[in-house]
Order: structure tokens, then C-alpha cells, then sequence
DNA sequence: GCAGGCATGTAACAAGTTACATGATTAC
DNA sequence: GTAATCATGTAACTTGTTACATGCCTGC
């Protein structure tokens, strides 16, 4: 249900063709919700069947015609039936944690694989704190999208800031352990 | 693919049937990767197909008879192989990130949800806090599989607290936002 | 008598992934 | 010539969700 209104949400912010979405859907929206083109494709597909968007098809040269999208007001009315319905808190699906409660078969495996998306989720963070840094210099004089932008960011600068803590603790901890028993 | 993982180290922390391991994946185990009993009773289908597990029909008085699982070889193999193998590194998806960024139609509507998974996050977290003091409360003196169980509850404790604190901080900048807009 | 727990499943559908397919233009 | 970017799509498959279905036992 929620890919429909992040396609929305992103058209509703600038309109734009399947391709621009799926470049979105890279970045910025694309790092709290994920999505392939052909994703993308398909729901555009449902969501102009619902009347939800309207097409125009724009003829460029040098270039492929493009499809683009604008939100249309069924579509508005849309996001504002969405925004007023609860929804589901946010749940962890974490495969490395499952990795870590297998860990008695291979510790060294698994303690090379922490350290592995450590360093993943030190590079993300780098970029997000670059980001942070490059649109957002001045944090106390933001309002509205800018400011709901730059709050979504923060969202993504805590979970990456306390992903790493973790797989540090995690690594420490392991560590410790391994050493404990060496010398027992 | 993740699930037949999840499952093999359930099982292999402690045979059971697809009633009993449903159980644990509404808690425990299913904190960080959710499934329902359908999913389950699939997936342990294929798993036996596959030979990764062994089946054992357990008639009970008083109650339905029920078929217990337990990795074979295979299986044990299996979750080897998968432990060596690297996993792709955990992704946001956050619905609230996108409600957020949608906030421009109806703050208020917004400002509400975020309160809402404020409450649910902090009730999570009291949870799992409480896990970690009834479960582990020598904490130094862990090793091996309790070690591990430990650190994956350390991991939702982090996450937990880290969404709640960004709703905290969300709550903050809308509130001073409104403000700011009242008295302009 | 009825709700809730134990125990297993099927069926239909929605969402997400992977692979395949095409074709023009631009830059090296 | 060859790789990258722009641009759109189909097809097959795997995962995950929702609804339906059965039946016995226990406690209120």
C-alpha cells in the first residue's frame, strides 16, 4: 500500500516521468523506502487507471519521449485519506541479528560480517551527514517541506549513528568473549 | 531466503512444531523478523522437501497432534554455508519517514501520528528493557549462545530508543514550527 | 453454550525481485 | 566500437498478507 503514496508524495513534491521517480527511488525518498523501476512502472500503471495521476507525454530530442506524471486531485485527496490513518509501527527485519543468534557454529564468520556492515553503515552515514551538512547549514531557520525534509534526514542520521554503535558493541563484546576463552 | 534462515536457528536453538514456532516468532526471534503461521507452515514444507529438516509426528492426549521439526545435516550445513555468505546491509523502510515529508497538508494530522509511534516505540522498549533485566542480568559474566541473544536484545534496545528519541525531535521542531507561524 | 488455546492447513491476492527486451544518443 | 545515460516496458518467480476452514479441549 505505502509505495502508492511515496510515488505520490514524491510527484506531489515535483512532477516527473517513471524513469525520474526510479532515479528518486535511488536517493533521498529511496532511502526510507526502496523501489526497483519495475515497481515503479507498474504502479504508475494502477495509479493512472485510478485517476490518481494524469499523464502527458513530453517529446524531447536527442532523447527517448518521457511519460510524465502530475498528481491529480483524487490522487491529493488520496494523501490526505492516507496521512489520517494510522499506521503500523516501524519494525525491525534484521538479518544480521538472526546471523548473530546462529553465531555459535562460526564466531570468527560472523564477527567478519558485523564488520562488514559496519563499515556499510559508516559510509551511509557519511553521506547522510554530508547531506546534512550541504542542504541544511542553517537547521534553526527551516519550515515546512524544507524543515520535514530535513527531519526525515535526522530519522536516517540516528538509525545509521546507532547501527554502528551496535555492531561496535557487538564486536567488542564478541572479542571479549573469544579472548575469555583462549585463556580459560 | 531469509525466513527458511530464521527458522533453521530457531530450530536448531530448540526443536518444535510450526504452532511453536509461530509462538516464538510473535516474540523472541520474530522481533527482528516477523512471519505469521501461514508463512511458516510453507516455508517448513519446503525445508522438509529440501531435507534440511526431519519430521517427527508427536500424537498428545488432550490436544491435536502435532509434527516436530529438527534440522538434519543438511540443514546444519545450510545455516554454515549462509552464515559464510554475505548479507545485503539493513535498509530503512519507514512510513512515518514518508508521512513526514507529506506533512505540508495537515501538520496537525502528522504531529499525531508521530505521537502515536512515540507511545508504541516507548512501550517496545520498556519490553525489551525489561527482557534485559529479567534474562541477563549479570551481563559480564556472558558467553556463547546467551552472549548472542543478549547482543541481538541490545540491538532492538538501540533501535528502539533511537525512534523514539527522533520522534522527540520531530514533536519539538513541528511544535516550534507552528508557533513560529502563529505569531508571524 | 461460548471464548480461547492448541494445532494444522488451503486459496487468493498483493508486493517485491530478477531477468529479459528494445532502441536512440552521447562521450571516450 | 563500446560503455553509459535516457526511457519504457513484459514475464516469471518468490515473498508476504488476508481470509477461510476444521476440530478438539478447557475453563467460565
Amino acid at each position: 500500500m505505502a509505495l502508492e503514496h511515496a510515488i505520490l508524495v514524491s510527484l506531489s513534491e515535483r512532477p516527473g516521468s517513471g524513469y525520474e521517480l526510479t532515479r528518486r527511488f535511488d536517493k533521498s525518498i529511496g532511502f526510507f523506502w526502496r523501489a526497483t523501476h519495475q515497481q515503479i512502472y507498474r504502479v504508475l500503471k494502477r495509479m493512472d487507471d485510478a485517476g490518481w495521476v494524469h499523464v502527458e507525454h513530453v517529446p524531447q530530442d536527442g532523447k527517448p519521449d518521457k511519460k510524465v506524471y502530475t498528481v491529480s486531485a483524487e490522487g491529493a485527496a488520496e494523501i490526505s485519506r492516507w496521512l489520517a490513518e494510522p499506521a503500523q509501527p516501524t519494525e525491525l527485519r534484521d538479518e544480521l541479528a538472526i546471523k548473530l543468534r546462529a553465531a555459535h557454529g562460526d564466531p570468527d564468520a560472523v564477527a567478519a560480517e558485523v564488520a562488514r556492515h559496519r563499515a556499510q553503515h559508516a559510509e551511509r552515514l557519511a553521506l547522510y551527514e554530508a547531506m546534512e551538512r550541504r542542504d541544511f547549514p542553517d537547521r534553526d531557520a527551516l519550515t515546512g517541506p524544507a524543515l520535514h525534509q530535513f527531519l526525515v534526514l535526522r530519522g536516517g542520521i540516528g538509525a545509521e549513528r546507532g547501527f554502528v554503535a551496535w555492531c561496535d558493541e557487538v564486536l567488542t563484546a564478541l572479542r571479549r568473549d573469544a579472548e575469555r576463552g583462549e585463556t580459560r
